[in-house]
DNA sequence: CTAGTTGCAAAGCATTTGCCTGTGG
DNA sequence: CCACAGGCAAATGCTTTGCAACTAG
């Protein structure tokens, strides 16, 4: 039922070796060299599989379309950093605590989500 | 240059009595009944407009289309609470301290943005 | 073999833009 | 008056889907 193709190769080892959440853009480029001409469709359609079978997590970006970073990264709470100049999204070890303290009466807590936003060392520099 | 018309008036209210982000949808949803046959194309453009005249902010949410809050509401630092039931996006007071500590090292903090997700009172009294 | 996969092109959505009519000042 | 606004519809840009050809197992 799930066939191994070169094109899902492509795109899992994309998502393996990038070490950060990807677009779907990046993860076509990043798989075209071991899968040349694998098309958009295939890269949707793959990202949808992968998310299925738990390979895969999407890394909703604030006013941008998902990213997605292999499942291997999401084994522990983590959050996201966006540079300003580059638009690179990067993962952030840890973070700062609970939220509770912001909650007004009533409402409940499921989970949360936080991006920063600056520069990148490699932008930082330059 | 900025002409008053009942359909401005009619989105700029419907943002100042909603009292948290709307999307384009709901805001053209409120100004139905002040301006009747209201099209989607003026909710466009006049959102545009009033966010570059500092009325309106946007409000970006992972994975989702902008809303937008009354500038009224951007005046002081917040953040945001999105409902798992009713997909409404409520403004939240307060803010728990600085993300610094989340930074690795090279790395330069612009902003942040928090997102809280769980039920709001409506929904988890339902 | 043959059901799962792919590529292409068309279809969907949300948002933007062009164009011509309408109207605020 | 007449330049700014609005409505409609066509155009975008991103993602999904239908379909016929292809291929892994």
């Amino acid at each position: 039922m799930t066939r191994r193709t070169k094109q899902r190769e492509a795109i899992l080892d994309a998502l393996a070796d990038a070490g950060r959440p990807l677009t779907p853009i990046e993860m076509q480029d990043a798989a075209e060299s071991a899968s040349p001409g694998i098309s958009q469709s295939t890269v949707y359609r793959t990202i949808k599989l992968l998310v299925e079978a738990g390979e895969a997590v999407p890394v909703p970006v604030p006013g941008e379309p998902d990213r997605y970073e292999h499942a291997s990264a999401a084994e522990h709470h983590h959050h996201h950093f966006k540079c300003d100049a580059c638009g690179k999204v990067f993962d952030l070890e840890g973070c700062s605590g609970s939220m509770k303290n912001m909650l007004p009466e009533g409402f409940t807590l499921r989970d949360h989500e936080i991006f920063l936003y600056g520069d990148c060392p490699a932008c930082a520099g330059a």
